[in-house]
DNA sequence: ATAGGGTTAG
């Protein structure tokens, strides 16, 4: 009864902590009463649990300690439980030696061991210890062991890995397991292979709700979102109830297709079935209006949410300040303190971001690179990717190669498989003349088997989505289309809005690139309503013959 | 009903 409740502990950790150290205290106190072991056995095991999930070495020392006193950690699985907390907290050299110290090793010894080294994305470790497990007899491999050793598989993108732990699942008949169909599932797709992915999926005979948010997530972040919601509408169809994860999914799809009309219909969807009120949805919702370029929308939304989080306020944040709204950014980060929100990494990049799009931070106005390192370096919490991220943009914007290059090195140690962190650096060098560079990136890349999803721009005509991407001749009326913007462009030059952005463009030597960069932001000028269009940083609204990012681009 | 990862917000 008592493990039962602290097996809940998670959410709860100081009370529940407090409690648990006094209980211990008491345990190992009155050794008498230590013979009978089940009780206490169930105690130490959520005592850990609790304490592990807390991430604090210090924590999980002392409980060691006290657990080696009490009693031998030989019995039921406290050591398993050790090894695991030693494992995820990083200790790995504790852990293995403490592991090899466990005298019955048993199948779940085996499994938690290997998913330690996975949930850390070390695949060789994890091979490892596959094999020694091979070695020892009695211990039979089972969905336990094989889903962990995918995760990782996925996790590194190592494929061929992956395939060759395939071909043992095959041997051993264990792809009727669906929780390990499930996994490859996700290993091909997200490894680019979605034929494979599909394949597997129909041939399970009754996919569970996990099959199907797996198949629509792969298909949605491989760059096939309209594949993704055809899943989701056959879902739908077959009686699954769609739960978080799947509308989570469904709302990055609309992001990808760019369709505020399924958007709207999922928002329709959310609110019937009472799920608005999810705050994680609601923030996914709330950022997926701003993003389709409705700050309107993603306010109303938040101002429906009851009790906003960090999260939620940092996407309203970031919402302000993709739409050039720099000063509302502030004065929103100034409310989400005041109603006692604690800001973190996350928060503070689009902070930055939004003050340097606005023009608001010297920093960003005159390219105070140094003093933005300086800044990232003494923040309270680690520095994410995202931060690295906009140093790197400031570095490419005032052509700094040698500190671009390390905030590259700082993200790539952070997401070493996100495709936008060696363009962004490709790109850098590129427009820094350094072509023998820019290649050797793409070439890691490629090495590395990342996979880029090549950006594209969607628009919205009569119920059809008709999705371009760079230099993409494949659309019917290509033709009339390029007639039509040339006109377009005819017309802008005769109207005078040429000569207004032109000095904007210095620093682009290329001629044919800066006269398409202007036609992009003077053409909307040129036209009496209010136009709201997105480049590949953020939205600008067009009315009135201005800009909202005045001109700060 | 059994210690162990199936997918998924800013």
């Amino acid at each position: 009864m008592a493990a039962s409740i602290f097996r809940n502990a998670g959410q709860i950790l100081l009370p529940v902590k407090f409690a648990i150290s006094r209980r211990l205290c008491l345990a190992s106190q009155s050794p008498p009463q230590l013979h009978g072991f089940s009780n206490l056995d169930s105690l130490v095991s959520a005592v850990i649990t609790a304490v592990t999930s807390c991430a604090s070495i210090s924590n999980c020392r002392s409980i060691h300690c006290k657990v080696m006193k009490s009693l031998s950690f030989s019995h039921g699985f406290i050591g398993d439980q050790l090894v695991s907390a030693y494992l995820r907290l990083g200790f790995t050299k504790d852990a293995c030696n403490m592991f090899d110290e466990l005298p019955d090793r048993d199948l779940v010894s085996w499994n938690s061991f290997i998913s330690g080294f996975s949930r850390r994305g070390d695949l060789s470790n994890c091979l490892n210890a596959f094999s020694a497990m091979k070695l020892e007899t009695g211990v039979e491999a089972n969905e336990g062991t094989i889903v962990p050793l995918i995760s990782a598989c996925t996790e590194t993108r190592a494929l061929d890995i992956g395939t060759y732990i395939h071909g043992f699942i095959l041997k051993f008949g264990m792809l009727l397991e669906l929780r390990i169909a499930n996994v490859l599932i996700n290993m091909y797709g997200k490894s680019g292979y979605l034929d494979g992915a599909s394949g597997l999926f129909e041939a399970i005979p009754i996919p569970n709700l996990v099959s199907w948010n797996s198949i629509i997530a792969v298909h949605v972040q491989t760059g096939k979102p309209e594949e993704g919601i055809g899943y989701f509408i056959r879902s739908r169809r077959a009686g699954i109830k769609p739960d978080q994860g799947t509308l989570i999914t469904t709302l990055e799809a609309c992001e990808e297709l760019g369709s505020a009309k399924l958007a709207e219909a999922i928002h329709g969807f959310l609110f019937i079935t009472g799920l608005d009120s999810n705050l994680t949805l609601a923030t996914g919702l709330l950022s997926l209006y701003s993003k389709l370029g409705s700050l309107v929308a993603s306010q109303k939304v938040f101002g429906h949410i009851r009790n906003p989080d960090s999260i939620a306020w940092t996407a309203m944040l970031a919402s302000y300040g993709v739409h050039g709204k720099g000063k509302e950014a502030v004065k929103t980060f100034k409310l989400m303190v005041k109603e006692g929100v604690a800001p973190d990494h996350v928060t503070f990049t689009h902070l930055l971001n939004a003050c340097s799009h606005a023009g608001l931070l010297k920093e960003g106005r005159a390219g105070l690179l140094s003093d933005a390192y300086k800044l990232i370096i003494s923040m309270p919490m680690k520095p994410n990717s995202g931060v690295w991220g906009a140093l790197m943009g400031a570095c490419k914007k005032h052509n700094n190669i040698e500190l671009g290059k390390e905030a590259f090195d700082n993200m790539l140690a952070l997401e070493p498989l996100d495709s936008r962190n060696y363009l962004s650096l490709s790109n850098m060098y590129s427009s820094a003349g350094l072509r023998k560079e820019a290649s050797e990136v793409r070439g890691l890349m490629k090495k590395r088997s990342v996979i880029r999803i090549p950006g594209s721009s969607c628009i919205e005509h009569e119920k059809r989505i008709h999705r371009f991407v760079s230099g993409d001749r494949s659309h019917p009326l290509e033709e009339e289309i390029s007639k039509k913007l040339e006109e377009l462009v005819k017309k802008v030059r005769g109207s005078g809005a040429w000569a207004r952005t032109e000095f904007v463009l210095q620093d682009v030597d290329d001629e044919e690139v800066r006269e398409d960069m202007i036609n992009k932001h003077s053409e909307k000028l040129a036209i009496g309503r209010e136009i709201i269009i997105r480049d590949t940083k953020r939205f600008h609204h067009f009315s009135n013959g201005s800009c909202s990012c005045r001109d700060y681009w």
